[in-house]
DNA sequence: ACAAAGTTAACGAAAAGTGTTTAAATTTCG
DNA sequence: CGAAATTTAAACACTTTTCGTTAACTTTGT
């Protein structure tokens, strides 16, 4: 009836998320909601959940129209990424729609987690599309 | 079991959308993965059915930390939307992430099926972080 | 060390989602 | 038009999710 409008979290999830948002302590949400604060531990719990499912659905997506480019290892300086990218995309002769200030930029925005000051904290997969658009997975 | 690692496609449905890129009509892919093409076509509606709660659910998360900054309504012309967002965003005192420039460009990747040539095609509503993020939805 | 906040495990009942089939409708296109 | 492709509906068995409880455990901050 109404699953057909609604995205992966319920309203309980929604409602947790919310007050958490606020600051709120699962103890004052479980008061107000009237319910155990296991209970609102374990709802916000599968919220993460449906939200990283959420997340690497639509990374399945982009990676369909895509093709792995390379793997960025771990450790790496932030500014050598553009010219391994550039010259990975240069061998299956994709011209890539970025330049190394806006490619940069963009890993930054795809991972904010994946660095600290200037060096990956954590491999990342570099996927390409014919049309020389580039994603971080 | 798997159910932990998993996005939201099945492999049944994965499956099928790959095919179906690779331009497979329905009842091919039927024949190769031995069921009816009606099936095929309620997992591939499923599919997309996922996808689209995907993005919904991510879409929930973005407007969770931001608030609505304004309406901006179909017709308007692309380059009248900075000043549009500049001038809201003023009256909350928050100075916008961006330039004129990157915020057209920021539009354009954010909802590229919202506008032709130079018009919006339907009302965009904008929303705004304490830290000067702007988000279309 | 204490108390508050958060997490985990095991279980149950209700709700929602999935893969199928079969048969009938609809859309698409040469 | 007419044939192939796609969509829809109803029904059934099966699996997964969700919300909830209780009770014990771990983390965090003072």
């Amino acid at each position: 009836m109404d699953s057909m409008k609604d995205g992966l979290l319920t309203e309980r999830q929604m409602e947790v998320l919310r007050y958490r948002k606020q600051g709120l302590t699962q103890q004052q949400i479980a008061d107000i909601i009237a319910t155990s604060k296991a209970n609102v531990c374990t709802i916000e719990k599968s919220a993460m959940e449906n939200i990283r499912r959420a997340k690497e659905t639509l990374d399945f997506l982009y990676t369909l129209d895509s093709t792995h480019l390379c793997t960025i290892p771990s450790g790496t300086d932030l500014f050598d990424v553009p010219s391994m990218i550039f010259s990975e995309a240069e061998k299956l002769s994709i011209k890539v729609k970025y330049d190394t200030i806006s490619l940069i930029n963009h890993l930054r925005e795809s991972k904010p987690k994946s660095y600290t000051a200037r060096a990956l904290s954590e491999n990342v997969e570099a996927y390409i599309t014919n049309e020389g658009e580039i994603y971080f997975g």
